[in-house]
DNA sequence: TCACCTCTGACCATCTTTGACCTTATTGTA
DNA sequence: TACAATAAGGTCAAAGATGGTCAGAGGTGA
């Protein structure tokens, strides 16, 4: 019942055996099919979907592309930040509309892993981004934590130069 | 009163259990399921968040994050409260009333002279806290400023980070 | 008795997991 | 080529698994 050894959700699972496959693949790029992976971690189909939904989106720093059919596949792309066409796409579709809890959180947890945050300065903003400490006062949350990355990544860049 | 033998309450009994594992738990950090322990100790389960929102709270130098569903858990992180008690004055300060932005640049400064933040993190609380991103989202800033910042704190008051 | 803790149960919120049903691509065959 | 069979993957709503809240009942010391 304590610490460590309670059991995590599958899902939860699932996600971290695809970012070590992410982490051995040279290029960021990784192929799996969805049905095998079901039946590694005994679970249905629609569960992998829902890790991809929930942990590999935009915000988090993945697209996720795939096809159907016979050879069908599941193919996670890591988002590289130098790309800045994609940058500005991806600033644009998570910044412009708002960005819940969640996808903040991965949003972050990417800029860290890309060494544009330290790790103090991802806890601290994890932090502040929560709707712990947002949803208290506000009801637009969404929009003010994009207001807050903005905010973030305006300050970030101008040091940069 | 003064018989410390006097049969205890099981609020106090858990809160014993938990400091306990604390006590053994190497970076201040501990988890437990709220389900499981209210079995272990015989009680509603509710009696779980009783115990933590009366013992295991800011004041009492603790934050407890939980996540719901499915490998759910509770976590206490015990802060580093005697770290510094001039810290611990402007936590109980900004617990009560919001702060406004003036404070709040005045307040980061002095975190960043004292060397508890870094040059690059005052600029990007400075730049959170202000009216500029703050204010456009929300009307009661001043006590969104508090809650930032009181997080802001209890990050870097961890033991684990 | 009063004031203040403690404790519980009913009801709520959130995250996970599954299954039934749908869409699309490839392959084999007439 | 047309078509059927087969082989992927997609969607969504409902069920399951946790934890949260709150009002009120239950204890206990002064």
């Amino acid at each position: 019942m304590v610490r460590g050894d309670h059991v995590r959700s599958i899902a939860w699972q699932i996600e971290q055996y695809l970012k070590a496959m992410l982490e051995r693949a040279s290029n960021g790029v990784i192929e799996v099919q969805r049905s095998a992976l079901s039946e590694l971690f005994n679970c249905a189909p629609s569960q992998i979907n829902y890790v991809l939904s929930t942990r590999f989106t935009l915000a988090h720093g993945y697209v996720v592309e795939t096809r159907r059919g016979g050879g069908g596949y599941v193919r996670i792309v890591r988002i590289n930040l130098s790309a800045d066409e994609r940058l500005r796409r991806f600033l644009k579709e998570i910044l412009d509309e708002g960005i819940n809890e969640n996808e903040a959180q991965g949003f972050i947890e990417f800029l860290q892993e890309e060494g544009i945050l330290t790790n103090r300065e991802s806890n601290l903003l994890k932090n502040i981004c929560s709707d712990r400490v947002l949803s208290r006062a506000v009801t637009n949350a969404n929009e003010l934590r994009s207001n807050i990355l903005q905010s973030v990544l305006i300050t970030i860049l101008r040091e940069d130069v």
